[in-house]
DNA sequence: GTCTATATTCTGATAGAC
DNA sequence: GTCTATCAGAATATAGAC
């Protein structure tokens, strides 16, 4: 706390005319986080064959988590530092955003683009595939951003078409 | 300190007769757990073709992470917690063992059995991926072990192989 | 090798003046 | 709304007795 009271420029008995307590703070940071990310993601993948959303999923992912990383960091390595309740919370939203990927996944298999025994559970084993990028992609390095996304789309759309 | 010494059942000064300080043994929890997961994977991906050593190695590193759920979770989540110097170390260790996944990888496509563009790059993302299993899985689930081990296995299998 | 006791520093949070 | 001052507790680590 006195870190950042430090960082906006006011003493630490202040900051508590902004928030009731640090647990909250914490809390409001990945909510607002995952809030976010939930308004965003809909208009990003709601057009076209599922394998389009798929790949408008993939390439959103790896966008927004470029765009916000200290956020995504935050959302990661600090669950455990919720507390239960508030745990539960961020837990909802996370699953209400996985929903969507899917949701595509069921209906790429409907339709017979894509084959995909469990679609619950590839949809965990892509999002880790995806959230992997913010640990080690630098801009200025050898691939741009859009070559990541282009890589990881490339594997995404193998592992789970049709062979 | 408190709490170890709590679990363990001594006094937290007692803690001290066996370690200098907290860093040190948070560094040699990182460390013991990086160089006993070199040890062991060698012989677990050094026979066969490319693709069957790739098979090996999804399947090893999946069963080492559900084995070692603690020593996993500490090597990544506290990353940020190691001094410049004990970071570096752990992460030349972790470097070494990509490796063995990225030779597999350079093996394949030489023998164009796979289809990836940048070997290093792929490691990444498959690392990141299976990495995912420990955030999810629970034993007496609905899927085994075995059956997590063959959906991701046939996920990579997709995704790095020619078409 | 473990204990008790403690030095020192840090932490989240509050009280009251302005 | 911010300040100064401070409380109460927790943290890592050390000292010295046994």
């Amino acid at each position: 706390m006195r870190q950042i009271a430090k960082d906006v420029g006011v003493q630490a008995g202040a900051l508590y005319n902004y928030i009731p307590d640090k647990q909250t703070l914490l809390l409001d940071l990945m909510r607002d986080h995952m809030e976010q990310l939930l308004a965003d993601v809909p208009k990003a993948v709601e057009q076209g064959t599922p394998m389009e959303r798929l790949e408008a999923f993939v390439r959103f992912h790896i966008a927004y988590n470029y765009d916000h990383p200290d956020a995504v960091f935050i959302a990661y390595m600090e669950l455990r530092n919720l507390e239960p309740a508030n745990f539960e919370l961020i837990e909802t939203l996370r699953s209400r955003y996985e929903r969507h990927l899917e949701a595509i996944l069921q209906d790429g298999v409907r339709e017979g683009a894509m084959t995909v025994g469990e679609p619950r559970v590839v949809t965990f084993t892509l999002i880790a595939m995806l959230n992997g990028v913010n640990t080690w992609f630098r801009e200025g390095g050898r691939l741009s951003l859009a070559e990541v996304q282009d890589l990881n789309w490339s594997m995404v759309r193998r592992a789970v078409g049709v062979e």
